[in-house]
DNA sequence: AATTTATTTGCAATCGATTGCAGGTAAGGT
DNA sequence: ACCTTACCTGCAATCGATTGCAAATAAATT
C-alpha cells in the first residue's frame, strides 16, 4: 500500500532523539555501541517497520556482497553441482550469487562479464565457454582489482587461484582401465585443444596407452566440440577406419551416449566389440542402456573451495595473494558400457 | 588530477565547463540534449575512461535493472529452458537476472525471497518449491508493489499473472493414449496435491479414463514426492495389488524411469506388459532404452512469456493491472515405453 | 578534588547520479 | 526592434547509509 513511506536510520533517530549514526552503528552490531542503546534501537527499528535500504549502502561501501558465476550451462550436472556448492558457501557468509550463462559462446560470455562488471560485482568465478580464447572481457576484472576464481575451464593467461580437477588422472585410469579390459585398439574422442581440461585429458589417454604398452596411433584420435552430432560423425569415421578400435574413450558424456547408440544401432556390441568411457559422471550415464562408465569431477567441492577462496580474495582485498591451482580428484566409475567378462 | 580514483560525471563535466545534470543527461541519450553536446560528452567520457556507477544510480533511482528468478532445481531441464528465455527477454530489455534454486525447500526459499526483497530487485519470476503451502515470504513482494509472475508451479492465494502449461490436456492424452494402446488398468504415480500442476495431471488422467469408459480404481493411484527412489516404492505397491495394472502413467520422467528399471528388473516387458509414459520430457529420456513416452512442455516459450508480462509491470507500476491466467500447450511425444504393436 | 582513562555518542562530509524547475540563448514572427 | 516559442543547459536538492574524528559523559586513579 504506503510504499513511499519507507521508514530510514534517521527516522529512527529522530524518534529516539539519537543520532543517525549511532544507528547505524547498533544496526551493525558495531561494538562501540552500549548494549542498551543497541536493544533499544534494534526493538524501534522492528516496531518501525525499518528495513535497510541495500542500495544506499552499496552505494557508499561500493561493495554490492555479490558474487557474479558464469557457466558455460546451467543445466549441465556437473555446472549446476558447482553451483550448489558455490551457493552453500555464499549465503552462510552473506554473498549473493548471480548466476548467468554464457551457452558456450564467447559473445555471450563477453557481454555478462560487462554487465557483472558494470553491476559491480565483489567477485567472479567462471568457467570459460567453449569457444572463448580471447581473454580481453575478463581482464576487466583483475584491472579493477576484483578478484576472479576459474574452475574446470581456466586460462592461463590470466594470474588467478584455479580448479581444476585430476583431468590426466581421470583420463588415465579411464584409459588403462580400458586396456585392463582387453582393449588393443582404443581411439579417443576429445574437445578443442584450447581447453587445458581437454588437453589433459588427452595427455592422460595418451600416457595410459604408454604403460599399457599399447601403441597410438593417430587415426584414432578425433577432437571436435563433443556434441551429439559430433559424436556420431567422429564414431562413423573410426568405424571406417582399416582397422576398426576395441575401445573409445570419449571426453563427455554426451559423446559417449550417442556413440554407443550408434555402435548399437549399426550391430555393434557394447562392451563386447567395442567398449566405451565417457567423461562428467552426467546423471542420465547411469540410466541409459548399456550404463556408461565415466569419470566423476567433484562438482559440489569445487563450488565450495572456489567460493572460499573467492570469497577470502574479497575480504582480504589489500593483501598480497600467491595465486594457487588446485587439483581436485577425479575417479572412475565402471558400468555396463566397458565392463567385459574376461 | 585526483585520478586515481574512479571519473565520475562530475569529471567529466568540469573538463568540459559544463554541468553535470548536461552530463547525465547527454549519457542516457535525454532527447532534450544537442546533438553536439551529447556527441562531445560521448567523446570525452570515452576518452577519461568513464563507467557509469550503477550503484549509485540504483540508489538514486530506487531500482535495480535485476529480475530475480527462483526455482526449484537449475538443472531440471525444464527449468533450464525457462531460464534461458527470461535471459533472452530480459538481456534485450537491459535486465540483469539472478538466478536462485530453492532446492524444493520452503526455508530455502523463503531466505532467498527475503534476500532478493532486501537486495530490490525489481521483479520476480517464481515457480515454488514443493515444499510451499505457506505464502507469507512471498507477500513481501506484492506488499510493496514489486511485480511477481509465477509460471509453471503457481499459487492461488497471490494475485499475478500465472503462465502454465496445459498439465490437464497433457495428462488426458498421454492417458487416452495408453487406453488406445489397448491397456485396461492405467495406473497414475502423482506428485503432492498441494501443487496444481499435479491436481491438474491427475485431472486430465481421470477425465481421460472416463472418456476411454475405463473405470477408475482407487488403488491404481498413487500420490508422492516424484523421486527416484519413491517411484520405486510405487511401482512395487502397485504390482503387489491383486490386480496389476497393465500401464502407469507418471507425474514426471524421472519416476516413470525408476519406474522402468524396476519393471525391466523384476522380468515384466515394457511396454507389453506394462507400458509407462513420464511428464517433461527430460533430455534422458529419450537416451534411454526403452525410450520414454512423454509429455513436452514449452520451457523457452513460458520463459519469454513470464519475461515480458513481468517487464511489462515493471516498467508500468502505476497502471492498474488486470492480471491473467495463460495457458500454454503441451504435447505428447510417444517413444518405446508406450508404444505397443497392436 | 583533580586528572586520566575508558566508554559512548554525535557531527558532518561523503559516495555519484538523477531530475524538477528556472534561466538562458537563438530562431522565428509581427 | 520587440516578443514568442522552442530549444538547451545549469542549479541545487536529494536518495540513505557509513565513518573518521571530535566531543561528551562516566568511571577509575592519584
Amino acid at each position: 500500500m504506503s510504499d513511499r513511506l519507507e521508514t530510514t536510520i534517521h527516522d529512527i533517530a529522530k524518534k529516539l532523539n539519537i543520532s543517525a549514526s549511532t544507528v547505524s552503528r547498533a544496526l551493525k552490531n558495531n561494538p562501540v555501541i552500549s548494549e542498551a542503546t543497541r536493544k533499544l534501537i534494534n526493538k524501534t527499528a522492528e516496531e518501525m517497520g525499518y528495513r535497510p535500504n541495500t542500495l544506499a549502502a552499496n552505494f557508499r561501501t561500493k561493495r554490492t556482497n555479490t558474487i557474479g558465476v558464469i557457466v558455460p550451462l546451467i543445466h549441465r550436472h556437473f555446472f549446476s553441482s558447482v553451483i550448489s556448492g558455490i551457493e552453500e558457501v555464499a549465503y552462510k557468509k552473506g554473498f549473493t550469487v548471480t548466476i548467468s550463462q554464457s551457452n558456450d559462446l564467447l559473445e555471450k560470455e563477453s557481454k555478462i562479464a560487462q554487465t557483472l562488471f558494470a553491476n559491480r560485482v565483489d567477485g567472479v568465478i567462471i568457467s570459460i565457454a567453449m569457444e572463448t580464447t580471447n581473454f580481453d572481457h575478463l581482464q576487466l576484472f583483475p584491472a579493477k582489482n576484483i578478484p576472479i576464481v576459474f574452475f574446470d575451464r581456466v586460462v592461463d593467461e590470466i594470474d588467478a587461484h584455479k580448479i581444476v580437477v585430476d583431468d590426466f588422472g581421470g583420463a588415465y585410469r579411464a584409459t588403462r582401465h580400458l586396456a585392463e579390459m582387453g582393449s588393443k585398439r582404443i581411439a579417443h574422442i576429445g574437445g578443442p585443444m584450447n581447453l587445458n581440461i581437454y588437453k589433459n585429458r588427452q595427455a592422460g589417454y595418451l600416457k595410459a596407452l604408454a604403460d599399457s604398452g599399447l601403441p597410438t596411433d593417430e587415426m584414432l584420435v578425433i577432437n571436435n566440440n563433443l556434441t551429439r552430432e559430433q559424436g556420431i560423425e567422429a564414431v562413423q569415421k573410426l568405424l571406417n577406419l582399416p582397422e576398426k578400435p576395441d575401445a573409445i574413450f570419449c571426453a563427455n558424456d554426451t559423446t559417449a551416449q550417442s556413440v554407443i547408440f550408434h555402435l548399437i544401432k549399426t550391430g555393434y556390441k557394447v562392451p563386447d566389440d567395442i567398449a566405451v568411457v565417457g567423461f562428467s559422471n552426467e546423471p542420465f550415464s547411469e540410466m541409459v542402456t548399456p550404463s556408461i562408465s565415466t569419470v566423476r569431477q567433484p562438482g559440489f567441492l569445487i563450488g565450495i573451495k572456489s567460493a572460499d577462496l573467492l570469497i577470502e580474495q574479497i575480504l582480504n582485498k589489500q593483501k598480497e595473494i600467491e595465486f594457487q591451482t588446485i587439483v581436485m580428484p577425479t575417479d572412475l566409475i565402471i558400468r555396463e558400457s566397458s565392463a567385459r567378462q574376461k
